[in-house]
DNA sequence: TGTACATCAGTGAACGCGCGTTCACTGATGTAC
DNA sequence: TGTACATCAGTGAACGCGCGTTCACTGATGTAC
């Protein structure tokens, strides 16, 4: 599959880890965990999926890497979007942009709470590990731009976040008719900041 | 498995086709529409399982009857809440029901948009009508007790609805520590009613 | 620096297994006369 | 009312298929001397 000259040294190895974590980290959100195999996500890496081993002991060990990498860009995007311009206008970018018709739309690029959520309940607590502490990341960056005292700025950025997640979880389950447009906008409407 | 005398009557077709729908709700919500195999419903309904296809013409099928009969309990149990006590206290008692800990350790009993709601975004258009329209019984049935007019009504109500299926999506997913009960926690302060 | 050997990333076929679905068969039920 | 036949709910084995994982093999890379 690969040209001619592949030079398959250790610094090799690393980049070939990375694009099959990273292509498995936007597969998985697209077809959830049970929706996606091995070999899918190699060939989609370009590789022979019998070399899945080298890089992964097992399927749930590529779950909890392409989780953690996908809980990293949603953090980073948060970061960037909070160092542009004044916290508070930030959290509301951030709101538009996770509330948008492209975030349901999109769920390979999307919060990987919305993809997984229902699948990530029922697997080993080493997986939902993983989603408690990109949680937690998500909480400390949104309370920055809560009012009062740390405990409450917590709480108002945890009430924040399951409006959004809630909002996008049932806005693709309803399929793409009027009461998917209802729930966003009233998903929406909560997100303003309280 | 069924003792000497068996009917085999239409009558007793119409049973087994409830007791099948009964069961398979309870393990599809308990296991995930993936996790849960026909083999696996027929067996704890008590039947080979090559049966099944004399009661539904596939998989997807008995998945949509059992979200149907999940819904309709969810709503005759909300109901009957709202009809003993006035309306605002009855919401506030199915409020506290469903951010409890039990709803989040006991799936199989539970709402189906949380339990189901990440691997519904990803099936036909003609399950996701069904859980549209268990959603809209539930923002009717909700809207009761809120107060304005009818569109303020129903939005207030679907901003509950999405605060109660965000919390417990979240819940589940970051694990039995202690975070979990940190999102209980706001979930249960933004559910006070507006 | 050069050589000989060990390592190991990647290949592609194979493994055992469980899945959704089909099917020939059974016997009780329902129907036609 | 009784009889003969058709129907069909339920059985349990079988089907083809895709899955996660394993393995013998290859050849380039890394290492020991």
């Amino acid at each position: 599959m690969e040209p001619a000259q592949m030079r398959m040294s250790r610094e090799a190895k690393a980049e070939h880890h990375a694009e099959i974590v990273a292509i498995g980290s936007r597969i998985l959100r697209e077809r959830g965990i049970s929706g996606t195999s091995v070999a899918d996500i190699m060939q989609a890496a370009g590789f022979a999926h019998g070399g899945f081993y080298r890089h992964f002991a097992s399927k749930e060990a590529l779950i909890a890497e392409a989780s953690e990498q996908a809980y990293g860009e949603l953090l980073s995007r948060l970061e960037m979007v909070l160092q542009s311009g004044g916290p508070r206008s930030a959290v509301e970018a951030y709101v538009t942009d996770y509330l948008s018709e492209t975030h349901v739309a999109e769920p390979e690029i999307g919060c990987p709470m919305v993809a997984l959520g229902s699948e990530i309940a029922r697997e080993h607590a080493s997986l939902q590990q993983v989603f408690a502490n990109g949680t937690q990341g998500l909480i400390e960056k949104l309370s920055a731009a809560q009012t009062g005292v740390p405990a409450e700025q917590r709480a108002k950025a945890l009430t924040l976040l399951i409006n959004l997640v809630g909002t996008v979880v049932m806005a693709r389950a309803v399929g793409s008719g009027e009461l998917r447009a209802e729930i966003l906008s009233a998903g929406r409407s909560a997100g303003q900041l309280e």
